[in-house]
RNA sequence: GGCCCGUUCGUCUAGUUGGCCUAGGACGCUGCCCUCUCAAGGCAGAAAUCAGCGGUUCGAAUCCGCUACGGGCUACCA
């Protein structure tokens, strides 16, 4: 049994979108339990589509979601004479042959197809050229293309792993271009001409590539060359169940990380597009993930991808974070707060967290006087500010006598205060709340309170009970 | 038009050697509990006549056929 090596071969025509990533995925998971390798190649014959930095976003997304590839890429523009090669030998044996017609002429007989509602395939006229007539053509410098052979006979069977067994009827296949006429090889001749070089073992694709897949294998058939084990992946649906590729709220995977989700959750969001290991389990490490893939459990359907799932995924993998690592991992959003500083208040916000963003806001009053502490909310409902600043003021005054500012101290005080001023506890924490942090959904009250120490909390506690006074003087 | 793929709760899915499925889990949703806000957590609940029809069988979500619907491909794009 040889090694197993898959690859991810992506055309570097934009960056990584959440589709190609569970590709990518699927492979790195197959060749990591197989102990195998997984590759990277950049299928870029087509420099009409080609963008610049492509390839490096693509990359970098790769890198983010830990799927690391094992040899450098292969970039196929370089290797032009390679394809020529492999051309020549299919031209040789019959299995290939020069087209000389031109791009009116196909779109002359396309419509006269269209037209008869017959199907549109090339009529292979070319097909009958002698070989030594074509080959003195093509020397003189005539344009043309290499197109596959097709056998007008037969049938051509896939064993897909996913798909199962699929027929094809070789009549109904068409004589498709191995070589364009700018020297480029297309996809298909590339495709088979890299895997057998690099020693492919599982093709695992969009199932975009399903209906070529015959072809695929009357080429290395055509080739003599052993053809990979094949795999299609079905399609990964937006929310509006169009397919994942185009126009949808993140697209790159990059933007994810922008978003504040962490890798972990992507990696598990996007496994169980079409994916699952057959049991209830449903957050797993990559490390699970790469024991218990197995590509008979893909589903032939299409996913859709349901965000609502990555945002409580991307929560579940926060709260299993190591405080100092969740630190670490949001720090770079709060630029000029040290590490050191955020890691103390993680445990008040660690299991708040949908995604790392979050943290920047709630977060921020220990890092900056609170602005809008005239938020209504300041004065509870049924009260007035000459009561809320008497409140205000006594949880001031009874806080300032604490010689032990700790969660154990400070509670109690506040209660009874509460009780003085007749207000029950919910409402004087409120207010309080508001007026610590300026807002009205925060951390805890009390731990908050004790994190920022006695001297803030107080100064805080009599700007906003200046406020309430009536126009500041200032 | 031709070729090919698909169809279990709104969504992701379990189910694949037919019986333990009056279809299980998860997200989301609703309610309750907890509670200083918001979360998290716990409990409970609504939610799928397994696309439809017809077979095979003592018995089918699971096997076969047909239909419908959805999708992909049909380029000198990948």
């Amino acid at each position: 049994m040889p090694a197993v090596r898959d690859r991810y071969a992506p055309s570097p025509t934009g960056a990584l979108h959440l589709g190609g990533a569970r590709t990518a995925l699927f492979n790195y998971l197959y060749a990591r339990q197989q102990g195998g390798q997984f590759l990277l190649r950049i299928e870029d014959t087509d420099r009409t589509r080609f963008k610049d930095g492509s390839q490096a976003l693509i990359e970098e997304g790769l890198r983010w979601l830990g799927l690391n590839w094992d040899e450098p890429p292969l970039v196929q523009s370089e290797r032009k004479p390679i394809y020529h090669q492999a051309a020549e030998t299919l031209l040789a044996s019959g299995a290939a042959y020069r087209c000389f017609c031109t791009p009116e002429r196909l779109n002359e007989m396309r419509a006269e197809q269209r037209a008869r509602k017959e199907p549109e395939k090339y009529d292979r006229r070319c097909r009958s050229i002698p070989p030594a007539e074509a080959r003195r053509r093509a020397d003189a410098g005539e344009r043309h293309v290499v197109r596959q052979a097709i056998p007008t006979e037969g049938t051509t069977t896939l064993q897909d792993l996913v798909m199962g067994t699929v027929v094809f009827k070789n009549a109904t296949l068409d004589d498709h271009v191995l070589l364009k006429s700018d020297g480029y090889p297309t996809y298909h001749l590339a495709f088979a001409v890299d895997d057998h070089q690099s020693r492919v073992s599982h093709v695992i694709r969009g199932d975009g590539w399903l209906p070529s897949a015959p072809k695929h294998l009357l080429l290395f058939q055509a080739l003599q060359w052993d053809p990979p084990a094949f795999a299609h992946l079905p399609l990964v649906l937006g929310p509006d169940k169009k397919p994942l590729a185009k126009r949808h709220g993140a697209r790159d995977v990059l933007e994810y990380r922008e978003a504040g989700y962490l890798p972990e959750a992507v990696v598990n969001f996007i496994a169980f597009l079409g994916w699952s290991p057959g049991t209830t389990e449903d957050i797993l490490t990559i490390d699970e993930l790469i024991a218990r893939f197995a590509i008979d459990k893909i589903q032939p359907s299409p996913a859709m991808a349901n965000l609502e799932r990555l945002d409580w995924l991307n929560g579940q993998f926060i709260r299993r974070l190591p405080v100092a690592e969740l630190a670490k991992r949001i720090a770079p959003l709060m630029p000029g707060i040290a590490v050191e500083s955020i890691e103390p208040l993680i445990p008040l916000v660690q299991e708040r967290l949908r995604t790392l963003n979050e943290a920047r806001e709630m977060l921020r009053f220990f890092f900056q006087e609170p602005e809008q502490v005239q938020l209504p909310q300041l004065v509870p409902k049924g009260r007035d500010a000459a009561g809320t600043t008497a409140a205000l003021t006594a949880a001031a005054a009874a806080l300032r006598g604490l010689s032990d500012w700790t969660l154990e101290t400070i509670e109690p005080v506040l209660r009874s205060v509460a009780d003085q001023c007749g207000w029950p506890a919910r409402d004087l924490f409120m207010t309080l709340r508001v007026a610590i942090t300026g807002r009205t959904v925060t951390p805890p009250l009390i731990e908050s309170m004790g994190r920022l120490g006695k001297d803030r909390v107080l100064a805080r506690l009599q700007r906003a009970a200046q406020t309430l006074t009536g126009p500041s003087p200032n």
